[in-house]
DNA sequence: ATTTTTTTAATAAATCCTTTATATAAAACC
DNA sequence: GGTTTTATATAAAGGATTTATTAAAAAAAT
């Protein structure tokens, strides 16, 4: 999965340097060199990280920070403000903005990447994604189009190891295993459909297009996504 | 409050000379000429900083750059690559595998302690802000809102710990050790549980619970900042 | 020695997991 | 088709586990 960051950098010779030493392993890099060019891109296509030089032709640097923190959906763009050493604007301030680094020109090359390496690690945090449910294993937390849905923690386990192998059926006896280890058996026992009921409930009140299926005397299923 | 840093370095000679200029103004050097003795030692007291050579008598230096980074525990320990291999590509590798910086030797001594300074130095600068709270480790002080927040030692890392990490659920175990050490084991005890309290109440008195999230069975985790 | 902080211990409160019982549905059999 | 067998869905209750809270003891710090 490619990791795309904007350049957004007034001085084409420290841009091209920029696009040249990020552009690797699975970043894509694209520069711009004023805030309206910029925006045009960011709200078609939203990028991972931005790279922020302050000083712009047509807009305060300020300004565009805030407005791309303005809106709640860009919460998980990485933000890193260049600004030169001199500038009246400080570290604080720009955190204040909403900035996660701050990195003052002129910069070290490797300083560079490390910084951006280590926003990128801290992201790389891994969301599985299936229809419109979006799920994040760290936080236990799961979303139906950017609408949080409260799970309870064995719903959510049980959830997840369905979507994780969402090709095969799964049955009782293993989904069972999945929350409670290897070793528990679970004879003759209800609690896993009463799980998925809730599941099923929680994800969807109206009880209109289930996303679990159930295969009669085999356990249960998800739909084939393009169903 | 003093820097640890873990020198991994298979030259005595070198190992010797590392230890001699940086044991200075308040870094504590510890070296290792193996990978097993480091890593030993890494389980029980987490450094803030690695100096990894990567020609070691029992594990490629990867391979410990990489075991350190698997647990994202351990993504605030800065990692500078020493190494006699100076081409491009490798020291770009290096970097996307998680280390914070490279310095090719044969190195000059004072670029050592240039680059170590710089890191050490960001490293005290660092602000944490998380919604209407900023933290400064260095001082051990929360301010919310430009008021001071007077919270004890312990209460001050377990938030500090959360915020760190506010992407993923913490552990009781895992928090404990934020502030007591590695190898302290926490069997069946509600002393974190009572931290939280304490935390709770004094960055929100009237209780309206805005930042920490408990995870019933598993642990504490911070609220998404726009929730 | 006094105060503050940390931890333990005990109880209360909350959560949510599991069982149970019954209703419903699917497959198998006649 | 109708009946029986088997499997699943659902609702409600009970129970077990986990967390919150409080107070007091122990440990540290001043």
């Amino acid at each position: 999965m490619s990791y795309i960051i904007y350049s957004l950098e007034d001085d084409k010779e420290i841009s091209r340097v920029i696009n040249l030493i990020l552009s690797k392993n699975g970043n894509e890099v694209i520069s711009f060199y004023d805030a309206t060019s910029f925006f045009k891109a960011f709200d078609s296509l939203k990028p991972n990280m931005v790279l922020l030089d302050l000083m712009l032709p047509d807009m305060k640097g300020e300004d565009v920070l805030k407005r791309i923190r303005e809106d709640k959906a860009n919460k998980d763009i990485e933000i890193i403000v260049l600004s030169a050493k001199n500038s009246i604007i400080s570290k604080v301030d720009m955190l204040d903005l909403g900035a996660d680094d701050y990195i003052a020109k002129p910069f070290e090359v490797l300083e560079l990447i490390s910084r951006v390496n280590a926003k990128k690690r801290r992201h790389n945090e891994e969301i599985i994604k299936y229809q419109d449910l979006s799920i994040y294993p760290l936080k236990y937390e799961v979303y139906r189009n950017n609408e949080k849905i409260d799970l309870t923690t064995n719903e959510f386990k049980i959830l997840t190891y369905l979507i994780k192998n969402k090709e095969r059926i799964i049955s009782r006896d293993e989904l069972f295993k999945a929350y409670w280890g290897e070793n528990m058996a679970n004879f003759e026992s209800r609690v896993i459909d009463v799980h998925i009921k809730g599941i099923r409930d929680k994800l969807d009140p109206n009880n209109k297009d289930h996303y679990i299926v159930t295969i009669y005397g085999e356990g249960y299923k998800l739909k084939n996504e393009n169903q």
